[in-house]
Parts: C-alpha cells; structure tokens; sequence
DNA sequence: CCGATGACTCTGC
DNA sequence: CGCAGAGCCATCG
C-alpha cells in the first residue's frame, strides 16, 4: 500500500461526495508533489471495473480535463451532477466544490454574488 | 541517451 | 477569457 499509484487511488478516493480535487491537489495529498502528470496517467490506466471517483478529479482551474463533448467529458459532467455539483459548459467552480471550500470561506468570506 | 507524448500547470500577452 | 510558450515528469520506442 505505498507505491505512488495505490497512494494516488487513495487519495481519490478519499475526496468526499459532492466535492472536487485538482489533479495536482491529488498528487500533493500522495506526497508527490509536482506529479499531477502521474496522476493523470493513473487515472487513464484506471480499469473500469475499479470502484474510484475518478469524476471529482478536475485541472486546476476546475475545467473538465476530457476535450468537450467526447465521450469521458459526457459521463463526468453527469456524474458530477448526479453529486450535486454544478457543472457549467464543462467547468466547476472550485471555489465552491473544492477540497478547501469550506476553510476559503472561513478565510476570505462567503463568495461573491 | 534522445526525442516524442500526455485525463497537467504557470506565466505572459 | 482565450491562446501560446515553456516547464515538468514518467513512460516508451
């Protein structure tokens, strides 16, 4: 249980419902900082079959990391949805889904209308 | 060893 | 906000 790739599945796998990670956010939490391209290729090797919220994994800026409109952005943006989080034109606001939503608001103040 | 690749990220314009 | 360029890193031929 401490190769990178079972220590970037865990940490996938610990993002809580209705809530997103950047892939970087993800490789950091394995202790491999700088590795968000490792991540991404973990999630490609992903096999279908494996039970991961692969869905909460986002790019930095929130955007879904699949080209829009192919098959993968389809399902994650449902799938996201299905969480209750909002996704617009294939994008999510981080500021209100991400792992430090709540400790942003509790440091800068609700956001912006 | 070298060059190409990719579910990435940051900076500048 | 969008685009281009450069950096980064494991993997592959």
């Amino acid at each position: 249980m401490s190769d990178p790739y079972t220590r970037i599945y865990q940490a996938i796998a610990d993002i809580p419902a209705g809530r997103v990670a950047g892939y970087g956010q993800i490789a950091m939490r394995a202790g491999l900082p700088g590795r968000a391209r490792m991540v991404a290729r973990a999630l490609r090797d992903t096999p279908d079959d494996m039970e991961l919220p692969w869905h909460r994994v986002l790019r930095s800026d929130g955007r879904i990391a699949f080209p829009e409109g192919s098959a993968g952005w389809r399902e994650q943006s449902q799938r996201l949805r299905a969480e209750g989080v909002v996704v617009s034109r294939g994008r999510v606001p981080m500021s209100a889904f991400g792992l430090d939503a709540d400790l942003d608001r509790a440091l800068w103040g609700p956001p912006p209308a």
